[in-house]
RNA sequence: GGGUUCGUAGCUCAGUUGGUUAGAGCGCUUCGUUUACACCGAAGAGGUCAGAGGUUCGAAUCCUCUCGAACCCACCA
């Protein structure tokens, strides 16, 4: 045997392990043996490249290679899978910042420039990341490593992107968005967060209202008043317009009554600001009213705010506050008002509400070919348990998020990511559209709905197409199309009678299935009919919109410059108007003229001179241009479970076996790729989903970059303690979804097992001849009760360390191996294997030795690989099989209770010694009544450093556990009012203890309804109490 | 405003469906170099499990309330 250090060094060994490891091929699943059939697999939660991993990585990498290095050893094919997250924004951010400091921005380089910076930075960062991951000692499958931005996961997001636009999951609107004015991006909702702030409120007199507002620059436009219905102070003036007196002179406002004013909120009365605000978007939509644009997206006032355009809005802010004053408009101001300022989460700007065009997710909508929405799937996955949540909690959260979530903003106003799979092309001009309402037809009349039935016009309906004919008859169409249906078809005979005339199937009525033909009355809410289809064979209006958009785009294509007039129905019209006015289905029903009767001849529409397309390449031929934007980050994150990976691996490894990550993105992340991939793939990403906690400070701040002394480098502690040690001191104590302190105290402790760990092997490794013994029979029959009890211990830790592990309780089998190694292999076992070795105790500490390493392997990978190859092993101990229980007779209760008698009575002798203060090399003679085996004197005689002797002394102090019972023989020493005392303490105490499971015993209640396990073992104990009251009682007479 | 978690030894934390005298590491006290290890060994002190009720034969564990801390979501004219 080579001779060893004295203590474990760290550094002299990772960096070759790590080779070894990585040079057998084992990280790749294909080229695990054979019998490694079973798949388990985890895709790593991709870092972003931003530089370097902090210590919450080096956590999150410790948990997934414990789970992969454990399933590895039970024999599954594991696939660890690495990556990399380009982080769009967070990137973007780093090098403009690195930029500033030259005095740079990135519009001084222009896109290209930029871009080629950025890349430059996303490599290194890059390979310092892949550095770290290795050092580390994760597992990773490098032969699959994969970035966001890869071709092959590029491809993947713009097939994705155009599947969800096909089937209408993807859609472009006018929002109001949250716009951060540095990023100049939208963010999505969940990107917002939000800071305490304190700033003055504004009480302005307008009109008849005094309103508050702690952001007097955005309401320069505002024209309307909300009151609540109900408030009585405003009854008298709902429904009025006043001329008001406000900013830049005099403007008009209506009052309007919703419920959406709160009363007991400032004055009750408040002014809108469509534009700039959620909630007074949604109103504005509601009513119907003008939108106007205040701010820009530079943060300056656009030509509304009158003499203030152009000037930088949250600057203007006191002046506009001064003229106010000056016009006597403010009725006060609060200055100690504190409100929620919404930050970007990236860079604490503060974040402007803004209309703005932007590419939506739909969440609430059915595909075809689907049975629910994006978010109602993903809600029932997680619900039906097919996706399990650990720890239980997070489910809870999980429902209230994906049953309060809006449409998700996916384009981002920057220049760094994937490219918005979309081009557009100018047509050469526009085309003129004008829409008629065919004339009324018997049914019209009856109140019943035609939809696909095909009746002919009624008296009255050819009267009105002959009167809007004479209204027409000096407008010039270049071509009239028409819906097939004779309504349509004989309007525009009697409408236009010379003119060219086309009929499309695709203009019909929406067709009502079993209700065509049928009186409206049996038709349910119009707003039903948004989402579902009409019964029978019928449409929903979603899929009358695709018929007129498809319509729309043979029209731009077909008659650019020109002018059509289009005869057709109700729902072809709302879908004109959804089309090409960008309403929402909701408000076109809403504002529709027909129930309010405002029909007037023709309805006039200017078709966008732009063709559209949705392609994974760019289209062919000339004049295409591809949309700016770029995609949200969480776009391809939330396809990263099989977008990383070939159509063959997944077969194999699709849905993953579980996802590990932080629960700070469980909302960013996790449910995004539940909803997406539910979708995509028609199965769930993975099966468990683990949250672990965020790494704080020993006094529970949180780690962050802008307070570096609070941060712990994981490299730096690995330089300094060992990567093992750091992977210990993250895991151990530790529980799902809780927050974890760490500081260097903490990882040094677990230095210190570290070499416990080795020196037990150093000490067994030089004291046994290891190729003897690996060739030796193993008898169980000649072993010592030491032999047994550590092989009992030993079998029950293999156990209980697999059946945590298959439950995810990582720590506690953690601590496990770390408890019995050390206060059980090495305390006790190693110290008798000195003092009295059976022939066979060899032989077990051979196996204790090689089941530690094993048991410990997924722990601390680096010294327990190191110490198996010195034990002479060729196969490498991350490919060695897990141990396992092979007889459950091992497991021994009476062999452990007479081992705890002997380990009590050595305790209590060393007790004494220390109480009388006796040194711990000096022996003291102890008579022993009982006959003892030559093994068991000596171990009591080594371990506790006495000496037997065959007589006692007349003074002499007990101590007895179990069978045994000594008496220490040295007069000089025995104190016999101490040890009365003592004796009668522990009396005392035993009895109280006797007496309280005594009266447990007589309550019939607890006979009655305990299980009989536990009625048992408290007899057991009351008898054993007893017994060692007894010996105590003559203990003392005899003293 | 809605929700979640936490409060266990001086510190950092475990404690699986309720069932031994509530545990670990660090720190502390005393003693100790016995050829695996001072990154060690031996012995010890230290807790009304935040508080108050309740359920139960039995509560750190389940329920209600109170106090304290952290976090998430929503809203904020």
């Amino acid at each position: 045997m080579k001779e060893l250090a004295k203590a474990y060094d760290p550094k002299q060994v990772e960096a070759d392990i790590y080779k070894t490891w990585d040079d057998s091929g084992y990280f790749n699943p294909d080229n695990l043996p054979k019998s490694h059939k079973k798949p388990y697999s985890i895709v790593l939660p991709p870092p972003n490249v931003t530089g370097k991993l902090h210590i919450g990585h080096a956590a999150m990498l410790a948990i997934q290679d414990i789970l992969i290095r454990y399933k590895r050893k039970q024999g599954f094919k594991t696939l660890w899978l690495p990556g990399m997250d380009h982080a769009a924004i967070a990137t973007q951010n780093m090098v403009e910042k690195n930029l500033k400091k030259e005095g740079k921005t990135r519009h001084d380089l222009g896109k290209v420039k930029f871009l080629a910076e950025v890349e430059k930075f996303v490599i290194e960062s890059k390979n310092t990341i892949t550095n770290q991951l290795k050092s580390m000692g994760s597992s990773l499958d490098w032969s699959r490593e994969s970035f966001t931005l890869d071709e092959n996961v590029t491809k993947t997001v713009r097939e994705v992107f155009k599947k969800m636009y096909d089937d209408g999951l993807i859609y472009r609107g006018n929002r109001v968005v949250n716009w951060c004015p540095r990023c100049q991006s939208t963010l999505a909702d969940d990107e917002v967060e939000y800071k305490e702030a304190k700033a003055p409120f504004y009480y302005f007199k307008y009109g008849p209202v005094v309103i508050g507002t702690a952001r007097p620059e955005t309401k320069f436009a505002d024209k309307v008043i909300i009151v609540h219905p109900k408030d009585k102070r405003y009854n008298n003036i709902v429904g009025k317009e006043f001329e008001v007196e406000w900013m830049e002179g005099k403007i008009k406002a209506k009052v309007i009554a919703d419920r959406a004013a709160d009363m007991e909120m400032g004055t009750g009365a408040m002014t809108i600001t469509p534009a700039h605000s959620h909630l007074d978007f949604e109103l504005a939509t509601k009513y119907n009213l003008e939108i106007e644009q205040i701010i820009d997206k530079d943060g300056k006032f656009t030509a509304a705010a009158g003499s203030f355009e152009g000037m930088v809005a949250s600057a203007s802010r006191e002046k506009i506050v001064a003229i106010m004053k000056k016009k006597g408009l403010v009725d006060r101001i609060d200055e100690d008002y504190v409100h929620n300022l919404s930050i970007c989460y990236r860079c604490g700007t503060s974040v402007e509400p803004l209309l703005s065009k932007q590419w939506f997710v739909s969440v609430g909508k059915v595909a075809p070919g689907m049975k629910k929405s994006l978010k109602d799937e993903a809600r029932d996955v997680v619900r039906n348990g097919e996706i399990n949540i650990i720890p239980d909690r997070f489910n809870k959260t999980y429902f209230h998020w994906m049953d309060h979530l809006r449409d998700w903003c996916i384009s981002r106003q920057i220049w760094y990511g994937h490219q918005i799979p979309v081009w557009y092309k100018k047509l050469d001009q526009p085309v003129e559209i004008t829409f008629f309402a065919h004339g009324t037809t018997p049914d019209n009349e009856k109140g019943n709905a035609s939809g696909q039935s095909d009746p002919s016009l009624s008296e009255l309906g050819k009267k009105q197409s002959v009167e809007l004919g004479k209204i027409v008859k000096n407008k010039h169409y270049d071509v009239i199309i028409t819906s097939d249906l004779s309504r349509a078809v004989e309007t525009a005979e009697l409408a236009f009678p010379n003119m060219k005339k086309v009929q499309d199937k695709r203009l019909r009525e929406c067709d009502y299935g079993s209700l065509n033909g049928k009186p409206g009355k049996l038709f349910k809410d119009m707003n039903y009919y948004i989402e579902h289809k009409h019964p029978g064979k019928g449409e929903n209006y979603k899929d009358v919109e695709q018929r007129i958009k498809n319509l729309l785009a043979d029209i731009g294509k077909d008659y650019p410059g020109k002018k059509v007039a289009i005869i057709s129905h109700k729902f072809p019209q709302l879908a004109l108007e959804i089309l090409i006015n960008g309403k929402t289905w909701e408000q076109a029903i809403t504002e529709d003229w027909r129930p309010k009767k405002t029909w007037k001849p023709g309805w006039n529409y200017l078709l966008e001179t732009t063709d559209t397309y949705i392609g994974v390449t760019a289209p062919s031929g000339k004049g295409w241009q591809q949309d700016p934007d770029t995609l949200d980050t969480w776009f391809s994150s939330a396809l990263w479970t099989f977008s990383t990976m070939s159509t063959k691996d997944q077969k194999i490894f699709h849905p993953t076996s579980v996802m590990e990550t932080g629960y700070d993105i469980l909302f960013f992340w996790v449910a995004r790729m539940i909803m997406m991939t539910t979708y995509i793939k028609k199965e769930v990403p993975f099966k468990d989903v683990y949250l672990h906690g965020l790494i704080r400070t020993k006094t529970g701040e949180k780690m962050s970059k802008s307070k570096p002394e609070t941060t712990i480098d994981p490299l730096e502690v690995s330089q300094k303690f060992g990567t093992d040690a750091v992977r210990l001191s993250l895991v151990i104590g530790s529980t799902p979804g809780n927050d974890v302190r760490l500081y260097e105290e903490k990882i040094a402790g677990y230095r210190n097992f570290i070499n416990k760990i080795w020196n037990i092997s150093r000490y067994i490794l030089t004291t046994i001849d290891v190729e003897k013994v690996s060739k030796q029979k193993f008898d169980y029959k000649k072993c010592s009760l030491s032999d047994q009890w550590i092989l009992s211990r030993l079998n029950r830790l293999i156990r209980e360390v697999t059946e945590d592990l298959d439950n995810y309780r990582i720590g506690q089998a953690g601590e496990k191996v770390f408890a019995f190694t050390w206060s059980e292999l090495a305390d006790w076992y190693l110290e008798i294997a000195k003092a009295a070795p059976s022939d066979q105790t060899p032989l077990v500490l051979y196996a204790c030795l090689e089941n530690i390493l094993s048991l410990a392997h997924p722990y601390i990978p680096f010294v327990t690989e190191q110490l198996w190859r010195m034990m002479g092993h060729q196969e490498l101990l991350i490919i060695s099989k897990w141990p396992w229980v092979s007889d459950k007779k091992i497991i021994n209760e009476k062999i452990d209770r007479e081992f705890r008698d002997l380990q009590d009575i050595i305790v209590k002798l060393r007790n004494f010694k220390a109480e009388y203060g006796v040194p711990p090399v000096k022996k003291i003679p102890v008579f022993a009544k009982n006959v003892l085996s030559d093994a068991e004197k000596s171990i009591i005689e080594k371990l506790a450093r006495i000496e037997f002797v065959d007589s006692k002394n007349e003074k002499s102090a007990n101590l007895t556990s179990g069978k045994y019972s000594f008496h220490i023989s040295n007069e000089d020493l025995i104190d016999v009012e101490k040890e009365k005392a003592k004796a009668e303490k522990e009396l005392a105490e035993k009895k109280k203890l006797y007496q309280a499971l005594i009266s447990r015993l007589d309550n019939k209640a607890f006979l009655a309804n305990a299980p009989e396990a536990i009625v048992a073992k408290e007899k057991e104990k009351a008898k054993q109490y007893q017994e060692a009251i007894n010996k105590l009682e003559k203990k003392i007479i005899n003293l």
